[in-house]
DNA sequence: TATCATTCCTACTATTCAAGTAGGAATAAT
DNA sequence: ATTATTCCTACTTGAATAGTAGGAATGATA
């Protein structure tokens, strides 16, 4: 996995949302996520194409999430910040059965990532600050809280 | 994961090893697995200074498995050319927990990535080989090539 | 209507990193 | 001595990431 900058700000982003209770600011966003202001802007525009958030324009505007946030897993964020990665194809017959163990490592990844939504995130943020706040090196985090909204 | 050109190289190359009985030339290196002259040289070397491989300079040189294939876990290899991946750290409070998503990634993919040796690739690899070539291939074990230099 | 704060959009610059190259020194066999 | 190889540092280049710029479109309010 990678994890660039930019999806690691779009989680953030997403996550600034998903507490909120009504529409933010881009502004706003960009202070509480530490986020470059215009930066910020682009990745919300990015994420708003995509389908995960929507947003309203002029004063009194601001940006929300499109589901709840037990239904918005990190895959779905980080697929659309990270793009289609393509796979890359072994170079010579010999090293031609490395395809098949990338491939079960990016499957792998995807489990992992589409199991955890927002709101598993976000309870394991709380329940890290109820107890230990110094470490934060827990190993508990839920999958299926918030689920069956719909 | 990122699985750069370099390590798929690196991979094949090691690979290309394994199933020799004798040290190989990085040129014969270079040319069964498409890997550029020269940056084959840089990768080998670079093998050679994590212990993966051993060589000797000089006509009649050339470079050998620093151990048997079935003790060369593909993590072995992939460390040396992704080098140490500094981890990402979130940028803001409410990202902090991604931190150990990100942790639980790194430590699947190593799960994985150690589990599985160079042996068990070459292995696959006449599996999938088998309609096409009858057998007879007598590389199940490679070993040491038995020079103890450089 | 005018004003103003916001989102929206394209395009641009800067920095970093991967990929690959270059030139030649060191070593070893003959 | 010659020659074939490994060894080493540094360089170039191309692509991707990170971040910026300028302004148009929208919508609330007065």
């Amino acid at each position: 996995m990678r994890i660039s900058a930019r999806t690691q700000y779009a989680l953030g982003a997403m996550l600034a949302l998903a507490v909120a209770d009504s529409p933010v600011h881009a502004e706003k966003i960009a202070v509480t996520q530490d986020i470059p202001r215009r930066f910020c802007d682009n990745i919300l525009l990015q994420l708003r194409r995509a389908g995960l958030i929507r947003s309203q324009r002029g004063p009194d505007g601001g940006y929300w999430l499109a589901r709840p946030p037990g239904e918005i897993a990190l895959a779905d964020v980080i697929r659309v910040t990270e793009g289609a990665e393509q796979a890359l194809r072994p170079f010579s017959p010999a090293a031609a059965p490395l395809a098949e163990i990338w491939d079960r490592l990016r499957s792998q990844e995807d489990a992992l990532l589409s199991e955890i939504t927002l709101a598993d995130v976000i309870a394991s943020r709380d329940r890290h600050q109820d107890r230990d706040r110094s470490s934060g090196n827990g190993q508990d985090v839920p999958s299926d809280a918030g689920r069956g909204m719909s």
